[in-house]
RNA sequence: GCGCUCGUAGCUCAGCUGGAUAGAGCACUGGUUUGCGGUACCAGCGGUCACAUGUUCGAAUCAUGUCGGGCGCACCA
């Protein structure tokens, strides 16, 4: 809709056009401020360029009116291209909101450590990497959503280790000394009654053999965790297993040396990447002295292997603590050949969770983290999303449990989904049937009912916007406006048993779709109804 | 110290490709249809948009600086 009207402006004007909402609807559906940038170049008072402006729009098939006001010139759509919209919509649900664009995209996120459960932080990026990737879909993105293992190194040397020392002391009751770091949580217990039978109890006291613990203990692990993302409704086409890479090492390195020789380099008996020259503050070691790749190089492979594989874009989400890596990376990317403007890497901030004012406790059983599971358990995956995703991803976010268990208007998701069902219970309310319901017309709405119609034909241009600033929240900021315009519609207006019911209902079927394809696209189904929950 | 980032109502946050009187929820105060789920709706209260300077017809939005908070500054991952 948005489009539309801004591609006439562009070829009628020669030019972008800004084009806003107005905050007030009786201004119009849209607004340009135009005549402010022409006044300037006209040489004219802005009043005068926007009164011209509007008077050559008479007779449009689009706009019923083109006013000027104080400078601003304000468009209001035609009912007949609303009405066939909507009705477009109704007809054709599946395809509301879609697009056709063509770019095929790399996401990675989540990418958490297979050493433990997923806690709020990792929840944080899931869900916003997740709605990025629904909304990419929607829009017809050919889009890869990718988990990378990080199943190498000190972590999973760490994890052996952590089983062995739980399973000593909690199951054959020895007293052991841990050392200053080591993973602890109840997950540990599965995972050590798992190896007693996999492995027999010997394990546990061959040190030896604790790599071999950790390697099979990992899977277990992912397994967890894929499955605390399942109950969250996200899924991974692919998962890249860290250990996989380092044999290609030899093979990377070579490729960025024919690029640029300079790109690699020894000193004192390391081997370094010269990231300095590519924007990052150091260089930085990629094969320590005793010939073990740092973490960095199986990174560089990693991103070799997504750059080989082809796409047009990549985006990475990473907690925001890695965000000093960015530059590093995208050094490795340049010497690799590629452009570094491909990839693109998103910050997800620090969550700090309250619950009724106070802080959130963290629990002992949980190793002194919040899980993520327990905080899906507590408010329900629907909530938590909602959160996640209506908040700007790379700020900090503080937020109170409380305020998302409440059965009221207070809780913003709880809001939506009572919107939702409404419609659906006084369609079903209706003596009409969905046939008579569908053929009325849209047209000769009142302003309010006018108004709700055109809320709830944004959601396409909404999802566009979403998706292309990479600010998930105007999403659900959205869908939050336009169930208030549902509830106060609701409110005012009597529906069944008045001469407009069935358009009125049809007009409510729009706003539904709007809700539900909305809220489908942040991975939660809408509700048909509500239930009280008791407890 | 350097880099990134944030500073908007008592609290939690939107708004930031510069544009029409600065928004929402919570909290607080008061109200609502002899009707479709009052699990809703309305109104009031509350802001020098951290501070300063600059650019502009116009700045919460851009630039520079100051102050304050967070994060990062490994051959860990």
């Amino acid at each position: 809709m948005k489009q539309r009207v801004s591609a006439l402006l562009r070829e009628k004007f020669g030019r972008e056009v800004v084009l806003e909402k107005p905050k007030d609807r009786s201004f119009g559906h849209f607004a340009t401020p135009i005549a402010f940038s022409l006044a300037k170049e006209l040489r004219q008072s802005p009043m005068k360029i926007a009164e011209e402006l509007a008077s050559s729009f008479d007779n449009h098939e689009i706009f019923t009116s083109v006013e000027s006001v104080k400078g601003y010139l304000n468009f209001r759509l035609s009912e007949n291209f609303l009405s066939e919209y909507a009705g477009w919509a109704l007809d054709n649900q599946d395809e509301f909101g879609k697009q056709e664009k063509s770019e095929k995209i790399l996401l990675e996120f989540v990418s958490a450590n297979p050493t433990g459960p997923l806690h709020i932080g990792h929840a944080r990026g899931a869900v916003y990497g997740d709605t990025l990737y629904r909304l990419a879909k929607h829009l017809g993105y050919d889009i890869t959503a990718e988990y990378y293992v990080n199943d190498a190194g000190n972590q999973i040397d760490l994890l052996g280790l952590s089983i062995a020392l739980y399973a000593r002391e909690n199951i054959f009751k020895e007293d052991v000394e841990y050392p200053e770091s080591y993973y602890r949580g109840e997950y540990l217990e599965g995972l050590a009654k798992g190896a007693i039978q996999k492995f027999g109890k010997e394990i546990f006291n061959d040190e030896s053999r604790y790599k071999e613990l950790a390697l099979w203990a990992k899977d277990g692990v992912m397994e967890i965790v894929v499955e605390s993302l399942a109950n969250l409704n996200i899924h991974f086409d692919t998962f890249v297993n860290e250990s996989s890479l380092y044999n290609d090492w030899d093979r990377v390195m070579d490729k960025m040396d024919a690029n640029d020789k300079n790109a690699i380099y020894k000193k004192d008996d390391k081997i370094w990447i010269a990231s300095e020259a590519k924007g990052d503050d150091n260089d930085r070691v990629v094969v320590r002295e005793d010939g073990r790749p740092t973490y960095l190089a199986g990174d560089i492979v990693y991103h070799n292997q997504k750059f080989e594989h082809g796409y047009d874009h990549y985006i990475n989400i990473w907690g925001a603590d890695h965000h000093g890596y960015i530059p590093r990376v995208n050094a490795a990317v340049e010497y690799l050949g590629y452009d570094s403007n491909k990839l693109e890497t998103l910050l997800s901030q620090m969550v700090s969770l309250l619950k009724d004012g106070e802080p959130y406790k963290m629990s002992k059983r949980a190793g002194n983290v919040i899980l993520m599971s327990d905080i899906v358990d507590e408010i329900g995956p629907d909530a938590l999303r909602y959160i996640f995703a209506s908040k700007k991803s790379d700020t900090a976010l503080e937020f109170d449990l409380s305020e998302f268990k409440k059965q009221d208007s207070s809780n913003p998701i709880f809001y939506i989904q009572y919107a939702h069902a409404r419609i659906k219970t006084i369609i079903s309310k209706s003596d009409l049937s969905e046939d008579e319901i569908m053929s009325a017309s849209l047209k000769n709405l009142d302003e309010n009912a006018d108004s709700l119609m055109f809320d709830a034909l944004l959601l396409p241009e909404i999802i566009d916007d979403a998706f292309a600033s990479r600010q998930v929240q105007k999403l659900p900021d959205y869908l939050k406006a336009l169930a208030a315009s549902l509830h106060k519609f609701y409110y005012d207006c009597r529906i069944i048993g008045t001469e407009d019911e069935a358009k009125l209902l049809k007009l409510f079927m729009l706003v539904g779709l709007s809700l539900r394809t909305g809220l489908s696209l942040m991975g939660i189904t809408a509700k048909d109804y509500m239930t009280k929950e008791e407890d």
